[in-house]
DNA sequence: CGAATAGTGTCTATCAGACACTATGGC
DNA sequence: GCCATAGTGTCTGATAGACACTATTCG
């Protein structure tokens, strides 16, 4: 029984949602695009063979969020033999920039608009898998404060709701949103800092709060 | 690598929320406590194993909410070798009796309060598990139709309210609950009968409703 | 009748969404 | 001044929670 570590990462890049997909270099569905992923070692701990994928991807090892996803065991989903893989979730901030000199042939960002649209070129059941943690995304927004995990460090209310609007597909009310998220305690932590890179008035620059749920959610429309 | 299925499997029993619980006859762990499960076989789907353990357990194969939960593969937690197992909420109703003539020595339906006092006690990570089972049944049971899955096909407002009293640990009120499910569309569906088991105005029987997500929710306090 | 449960109506505080308005920067 | 973005105030409709009240059964 062979066990591998996928990942769905998503990231924001010029306010688009985009996954990391790898152009696979060997058979089984060589030259086909993929999820991240390899096998687990023999004596890993299952969330420390992502983070080694994760890292050996995109070289980055801190700042990211990262969280289990389901675990796919269909008898077919391997033509090589029986194969069940965990996967994992991971959010990026937009400045990563994926290695190319690990084993991944090609890692590139890929707006999930288009990963959707050809997802049956999408090799194993990683079309599946890239939905399902759409989906989870999409839901944690409203109800945990994971936005933040797409920003950097430092970022103003503009780029958490560029996050929300990237992720969900649907533009916001500045206004309401900036009311909502500032008067939810514990969400957002004020650093006193300003930012005047839009042109506009200079916004109030905020790092994560300790919040792990969102009470009252930012509903979805 | 060895893979199993574990079942955190839920019911109520005069109000009360119970977990299935076996009795180990072997080693390791024998005489612990521990969550029905076993070996996922070699061409089986990951789902099709989770079935098949709770058939075995349980006796029932219909009628049952199953979902994954998590998969769990610490190098450590079996102390035979490395194991993977694959955890599974299952939601049953309530008159569900556990079959002693399986491979269990003895399944039990025991009271989650009871089951999370004693946790060190259990075998394997199965008290992590189990808590992690709990707190998704809990946080579902806000935002889906999951409750009805502890009830009988036809069932009262009362009795589902049961559901939500005994699950939460928090008494609802009756009126303002009643208003609230019956006037989320899709949630319920009546069936113009009516049952007078409890001894006051007879109550509406219904079914349930097609809806696969509450909005809004049923909050929790 | 009283006791018990089922179910409805109503009040109030709160909140999401719409949007007018003010604040502060660059050009 | 003009434009763009940041941020606040206010109105309205919807809703959660509290709870008075009516309805229907049993004994």
């Amino acid at each position: 029984m062979a066990l591998t570590a996928d990942l769905v990462v998503l990231t924001i890049r010029e306010h688009q949602l985009c996954v990391l997909l790898v152009e696979r270099g060997i058979e089984p569905f060589a030259g086909r695009w993929a999820l991240p992923g390899g096998f687990v070692l023999p004596s890993e701990d299952l969330i420390d063979a992502a983070y080694r994928e994760l890292h050996e991807e995109t070289g980055i090892s801190r700042g990211v969020h990262l969280e289990q996803l389901a675990t796919y065991g269909a008898p077919g989903r391997d033509p090589r033999g029986r194969t069940v893989t965990v996967a994992w979730l991971a959010l990026a901030p937009g400045l990563v920039e994926p290695v190319a000199g690990s084993d991944a042939a090609g890692a590139t960002w890929v707006p999930v608009v288009d990963a959707t649209a050809k997802a049956t070129s999408l090799a194993f059941d990683h079309a599946e898998i890239l939905a399902d943690g759409l989906e989870r995304a999409r839901a944690k927004l409203e109800y945990s404060p994971l936005a933040a995990a797409f920003c950097p460090p430092k970022f103003t209310v503009a780029q958490l709701r560029a996050v929300y609007e990237a992720v969900w597909g649907q533009s916001l009310d500045p206004r309401n949103f900036h009311r909502k998220v500032t008067r939810t305690p514990g969400f957002l932590h004020p650093t006193g800092q300003v930012s005047n890179a839009d042109g506009g008035r200079p916004a109030q620059l905020f790092t994560r709060g300790g919040l792990d749920v969102l009470n009252p959610p930012i509903t979805r429309h």
